[in-house]
DNA sequence: CATGATTGTTACTTGACATAACAATCATGC
DNA sequence: GCATGATTGTTATGTCAAGTAACAATCATG
């Protein structure tokens, strides 16, 4: 022990952030949240490449589905599905509508809210870029078998419950 | 049809961010990433939760958690495992070392950088919050198997390093 | 030893959100 | 019928995390 007690002597072969050291994060492998963070990130990575092509954001893809999916929506309720707030919403909507994707409807007996409905255009955009994003999902599937991915929706789809549970009715 | 072509007429029974209707997302929900998104969000909140009660963000967590296990990193190091910026572990670092859970020690043969260690406080302050994520995650577990948990990290893993595949080396 | 790269650091920007307030409209009680 | 309060979409503002850019100090390499 030459060195001074807050010294320390270098060293050579120290790789942490290299290609080679990858178990750096032995002790947070073994917490799920961790493992789900860092493949959230992969995969929103590549989803937001795929979208952006189109010039999609996340957010404003998925209220297309949404709309696609559940025509009549007001933009209160696509708030609620995508767990955004209803200023949030009026931005994508704005660009959906600006991009003639989407319509904002009168509702005959509510005149405040809009029944947001998409156009053809927009249900043909949404074919096309659906089918990107699983062809993008596919690429990170490789070597996965069917069964692996439904186990592992089924993972994810119960953690989201269990939280949604804990958050709702508690007593 | 007495509406007009843009007007709708009022829907009473429309519920789609209510807690019966939870299938508005039908076709999102073929998505993994959808998926994995939403769980994620469930599980980061959870985590943030019990993180705060010690005043950790999981950044700053993971960054504890990362110099108790792999000592002498330095801040680039560190920096490229929890895949941000050096910038930023500048503040997390700083906020580690004033609450006295890690020290910057000088290395010997070069003075530019830090050896980060933690601190005998810092090792308790570790195994104490682990437990207690650990216990977090526990409950939102409840009901799976160590099967399918286990099933599911590796598929996280495996759509992690499809990823870095990816954007690594591709030619 | 001159040039360029690396480390830690600071200041600035950015982007995606939430919050707060607002007008228009609906609902409800009296 | 109407006054009061709630809801919807909207705008402006705040906030917070994370990235970029630049910088001094230091190292590496010719």
């Amino acid at each position: 022990m030459r060195v001074k007690p807050d010294t320390v002597a270098k060293n050579a072969d120290s790789d942490i952030d290299g290609d080679e050291n990858r178990d750096a994060d032995h002790s947070l492998r073994g917490f799920l949240g961790y493992n789900i963070k860092r493949a959230n990130l992969v995969v929103q990575a590549e989803i937001r490449a795929t979208l952006e092509k189109s010039g999609f954001r996340t957010a404003s893809f998925s209220a297309l589905v949404l709309i696609c999916d559940t025509p009549d929506m007001t933009q209160t309720q696509l708030a609620g599905a995508l767990s955004i707030e209803r200023s949030g919403v009026v931005l994508i909507v704005d660009d959906l509508e600006n991009r003639d994707l989407i319509t904002r409807n009168k509702v005959e007996g509510d005149r405040r809210t809009y029944a947001l409905r998409a156009t053809l255009a927009g249900m043909r955009m949404r074919d096309k870029v659906f089918a990107q994003v699983q062809a993008a999902e596919n690429r990170l599937r490789q070597g996965l078998s069917d069964e692996e991915i439904r186990i592992a929706a089924r993972v994810m789809n119960h953690i989201e419950m269990m939280g949604n549970k804990a958050a709702g009715g508690e007593g």
